[in-house]
DNA sequence: GTCCAGGTTTTTA
DNA sequence: TAAAAACATGGA
């Protein structure tokens, strides 16, 4: 796996290390950012991207078929590797899905390159609590003020904040979320943070136990339902088989799939998902 | 002022 | 059981 990839490390911005990545598939970075997988990225002027997970930060270019991260000195490049899942060739997966599927295969002429991004599954679980009923530009505003006001400071140097664990999380009562405006989904975020932190649910043993059994884990909490169970297997989890179902994928299963469910995808049913939600948003006015 | 936003819970019939 | 209504907030 190691061997698909070249390593060039050199030139440097300040105290920052450059590390370039050969693709060996397509890869839009700007779409799987701004897809709705995810919320905490900054497109910068020169065309790259500040994303931020957990408590890392990267900042990263695509230039061809190379991507370039720039990163700082004790940081570890593989994180970023995986969060972006460039161990996974996905050229192979949207060929599978294309296969005698002229839907997808139309589908895949307009938006190619998009990646299932590794999260990490307390920032993916509590973000997407945050998403129902809501809009995206919100969603990062409140989140943004999560990391603000209960996270850490990344780096000296800027304002970049950790995402807060649930242990932080889960000893802040409703008036001291109030910072946040998140209306009626505060009491959503302590419920999923006090059983996060106390393991009655454990957010680590959805990556091997049944996606049914996974999904139950997840709505244990109050707030979460099969849309952001879904939404967390997938994003948080990596677990492909899940079909995150908001109101464009219904409307857009009934238009494009009549009678038919996330089954006829197969394992990967995920990934397909991203392309058929990021088309639907594309295409409004295919639903008139 | 009204409508809507990557839903879920609560209420109603 | 199934279908509405309610839920906070803010931008269009």
């Amino acid at each position: 796996m190691y061997n698909n990839f070249k390593f060039a490390i050199g030139g440097n911005i300040l105290e920052y290390k450059q590390f370039k990545v050969k693709l060996n598939d397509k890869f839009n970075l700007k779409t799987t950012l701004e897809c709705g997988q995810c919320f905490r990225f900054y497109e910068e002027n020169d065309g790259s991207f500040t994303v931020l997970s957990g408590d890392k930060l990267v900042k990263v270019l695509l230039n061809e078929d190379k991507l370039v991260f720039y990163l700082s000195g004790e940081e570890d490049i593989n994180y970023w590797i995986k969060f972006f899942d460039l161990y996974r060739n996905y050229d192979n997966i949207i060929n599978d899905l294309s296969l005698s599927d002229t839907v997808f295969s139309n589908i895949i002429s307009e938006v190619s390159g998009i990646r299932i991004l590794n999260q990490q599954p307390w920032e993916t679980l509590c973000s997407f609590i945050i998403s129902q009923n809501n809009n995206i530009p919100r969603i990062k505003g409140i989140i943004e003020r999560l990391c603000g006001n209960f996270g850490n400071k990344i780096c000296d140097f800027n304002e970049y904040y950790s995402f807060p664990s649930a242990e932080t999380i889960s000893k802040l009562n409703d008036n001291e979320l109030s910072i946040l405006r998140a209306g009626f989904r505060t009491k959503y975020i302590i419920n999923a943070a006090k059983k996060v932190a106390e393991r009655e649910v454990d957010l680590e043993s959805l990556e091997n136990i049944d996606i049914e059994e996974a999904r139950k884990e997840l709505m244990k909490i109050h707030g979460v339902g099969p849309k952001v169970a879904d939404c967390t297997l997938l994003y948080g989890i990596h677990r492909f088989e899940a079909f995150p179902m908001d109101v464009w994928m219904k409307r857009a299963m009934k238009k494009l799939y009549p009678g038919l469910d996330s089954s006829v995808f197969g394992k990967f049913a995920g990934v397909a998902q991203q392309y058929i939600f990021h088309y639907s948003r594309m295409h409004p006015e295919m639903f008139d």
